[in-house]
DNA sequence: GACGATTTTGAAAGCGCTGTCAAGCGTAGG
DNA sequence: CCTACGCTTGACAGCGCTTTCAAAATCGTC
């Protein structure tokens, strides 16, 4: 592997003092034009690419934005990702994404890992490491916080309002004639999960429904996690037309025990997600289910650090999510799931 | 924003020298274990976390593994960052991602990052960018391909049998009994495709069925073009029983299409795909596919670059995946496509 | 042509850490 | 008691870059 060239190697090259490649490479100061060609030349002969480690050192910005997230592999937190990666695209800053895998400890080795590598801010994407150890970090570097409070720090976050969006499913499913709604929830260690949950016994409530806590299920967000709570809903024969699911994950999971059971959607019973991943355009029917801009949101993050770090003061304001209508709810069917036609 | 905390204050505060804080940091060398102690201590109590960019510069390795995906929001590379992370797991290295969403320029862009950050190791994932490029990179640091053939460097590349793996589905769908098949492939710039493409060619005739080649269509391995391929091919009022996409998420949009058009999967029409997305577990119905154990490759490829590093000379293997036989496949039904049960 | 005001340039001192080297210490053997 | 050897430790010179500071070069003006 050939030695790497250096700022040191381009000056003796060219014939003039490390400072002013330097200079060149920064626009730090006027160069005359026939040293800046002549450095400009080296550069592109020698190939020299400036050593941003010790960039870095020399004038303590890394220029890296620390990303804590929880799966790479998530679907939901991938388009959040890109849109970070795009809010940032542009500026001098990039990404650096670490998972922290939904355990706090995770969590906790991922923010030591961005501290030691002295990224200059950082985002967090939901997570469930206490407040305090992010207060901390906070101390240190700009910090945004997307889906997740974070308490002391209320500018930083945008909250998603979790019960404005499950407000609107129970009353477009009320709208429908919907009056026996199943409620499948995520672990409630989440705190969106306590909120969908809240918010969907609220809107019942307020809609003049009847409050059937034996409807309700709790998953953890997986699509078998929804596939398993279905079937129990199923086996429990209690009526119900409309299915309301805390996440889409969990809806795709519940929309395969449906067809397993031969039920059809939305004839025999309607089907509603929450997130509107990318797949719920195509799942068949297509899934009503509340919108989040998630890839916005990312790029919302991304350009709030980035304000932050121009020493500006942004505040950022919580995002009501909305409802899509698809094709996945119907009118109320006349009585509730009485005679499937025939398990698959 | 508190000043950092610094190697040498920690030295001062436990009454020793940089070196010796050094040399516990790494365990380079014996220290008395009352030194440790004090030091320890210190650092405990000063919460010092050592600069990595000033490690990187003085002993020349940064610790970091650059990958090079093409989109973070993908289902599919989402799957095998993960595996990358996890394999990376235990090792002193870290993955930095970046993405070149297929385009040479930005792929090139992100290499040349990556270079600058000096990461000790790369992993390229797919991509479009001419084999030289890699090459030239491949010359500074051990490089792994996943997905991608590199000229001149085939046992850094594990490559998908995607002949091998098309002519499962096809010899899957001979089997059945269906004659008339239809296909949708992906964009033809990207290897891949043209690969799986060849495969159904060869595999048709193999089978001593009908080459149509009216039958097949070209998408972008995006959800909305496989829904697209599909509706042309429906509308095209051609007979065929069974419809091969060259990947999932096409599947997914060639379903809607049935769907729309009131067909059955598979009772009138068999659907299959290739990669095995996660979610292809819970299409309705559960979608035929050929998997590709892309967390598992992401591992491989992780351990791969960590034995390079160790000095070791491993090379790698094609990886032939395998189909998966769900439900989205079934018997020819006697007359191919005749009377849609009408458009919904 | 000379003088001061500007601009361009190079020397040198770090940034925070590692690794070499030699000094300092303790111990064992003669 | 002295020498030889092994181990721990600190001083110091970088790693590749930026940035300050002052010297050198350039310009404009009288």
């Amino acid at each position: 592997m050939s030695a790497t060239v250096t700022l040191m190697h381009v000056a003796r090259e060219a014939g003039v003092s490390p400072s002013t490649v330097s200079r060149i490479l920064n626009g730090t100061a006027n160069v005359t034009p026939d040293k800046r060609e002549r450095v400009e030349a080296v550069i592109q002969r020698l190939n020299f690419a400036p050593n941003v480690q010790a960039q870095a050192l020399a004038n303590g910005r890394s220029f890296s934005v620390g990303v804590l997230t929880q799966k790479l592999s998530s679907a939901f937190y991938g388009e959040t990702l890109a849109g970070i990666e795009q809010g940032l695209d542009g500026s001098p800053y990039h990404p650096l994404v670490v998972s922290g895998h939904w355990r706090a400890k995770q969590e906790q080795q991922a923010l030591d890992l961005l501290m030691r590598r002295r990224v200059d801010a950082l985002i967090v994407l939901g997570g469930v490491i206490e407040d305090a150890a992010l207060q901390r970090v906070a101390a240190q570097v700009p910090l945004v916080a997307v889906g997740r409070e974070v308490s002391g720090l209320p500018e930083r976050c945008v909250l998603i309002d979790n019960h404005a969006g499950i407000r609107q499913v129970v009353a477009h499913l009320a709208g429908l004639g919907h009056r026996d709604i199943a409620y499948i929830g995520g672990d409630e260690c989440q705190q969106d999960a306590v909120e969908r949950r809240e918010g969907f016994e609220d809107a019942v409530r307020e809609m003049g429904l009847p409050f059937q806590p034996h409807l309700m299920l709790t998953g953890n967000y997986t699509e078998a996690s929804g596939e398993q709570a279905a079937a129990e809903l199923l086996a429990s024969d209690l009526p119900f037309t409309a299915l309301v699911c805390a996440n889409d994950q969990m809806a795709f999971g519940a929309r395969l025990s449906l067809y397993r059971r031969g039920l059809r959607v939305p004839e025999d019973i309607s089907l509603t997600g929450f997130d509107d991943l990318f797949s719920s355009r195509y799942t068949t029917p297509p899934l009503t289910t509340v919108h989040q801009a998630v890839n916005e949101l990312g790029q919302l993050a991304a350009e709030t650090v980035l304000r932050l770090l121009a020493g500006e003061h942004p505040r950022m304001s919580p995002y009501v999510p909305q409802l899509v209508i698809r094709e996945s709810t119907g009118p109320a069917s006349g009585v509730p799931r009485t005679t499937p036609r025939g398990a698959h």
